[in-house]
DNA sequence: GCACTAGATAGACAACCGTCGATGCAGGAC
DNA sequence: GTCCTGCATCGACGGTTGTCTATCTAGTGC
């Protein structure tokens, strides 16, 4: 079984810590694959930040200043990832981040050997 | 002049936690680009794996099972990026990982609604 | 029904990327 | 000096990617 948020073999085992096997780089490179353009980091943190944690389209095509089409491909590819969740309510698409999708990739590129680089947020 | 690790504008900021510049969605992605690979995901792996944090092109060729030219097109990238550090030492050239290089993305990954997720290393 | 709007899809095109074999270059052994 | 070894660079090739315009679908309101 799959979680929602894509969680699966390589799940919390740090990059670092032991050589990773061909197929979970091969996952892994994919996710870092919807992360290696700039407009799609845009759009993740566009709709994260946006309130209520979800936005529309239309939202979020003017910031980026690309056309609707290539703004609705990039989003395509983010869902596809598993990064984004697509909710269509009426005539507009909400999209919202998966929650501990971006977490998971967090645990995987932290470095074990380093403990104070992390800036824990408990107080 | 940049650090070794990479580490400007975005720094330790989530992705999510506020809509980030054009800027530092171009350098991010950069890096998240060198990772968009399967082979350089391996690579860092194995290299970060290997005895002493560091191996040298011929310890990493044949696992990966690609051409030697095609592993020293893939680690100039790792080295280009500010993930892998390079020092020759005689024939031999020696890869590493650059410390904090993927701790400083795994701070932006890091999902800053979501505390209990992380796996805090500290005892 | 019709018109309008939000968004997805299709097709095309240039630019980029991963891989290879061939070659170049520097260090070590002799 | 010559030879060998480890690695980088070069040039080429096919596949992928990001962007666009044009078009299609589906929901809303009249």
């Amino acid at each position: 079984m799959v979680t929602p948020a894509g969680q699966d073999a390589s799940c919390c085992i740090p990059l670092t810590a032991a050589p990773i096997t061909p197929d979970d780089a091969t996952e892994l490179s994919r996710k870092f694959k919807a992360l290696a353009d700039p407009t799609r980091v845009r759009l993740l943190s566009l709709v994260a930040a946006h309130e209520g944690g979800e936005a529309c389209v239309c939202d979020i095509t003017e910031p980026v200043g690309l056309s609707q089409p290539t703004v609705s491909h990039h989003l395509k590819i983010l869902v596809e990832t598993g990064l984004l969740a697509r909710e269509q309510r009426g005539t507009w698409a909400f999209y919202s981040v998966v929650p501990g999708a971006l977490g998971h990739l967090s645990d995987v590129l932290r470095d074990p050997t380093a403990r104070e680089t992390q800036g824990l947020v408990k107080g």
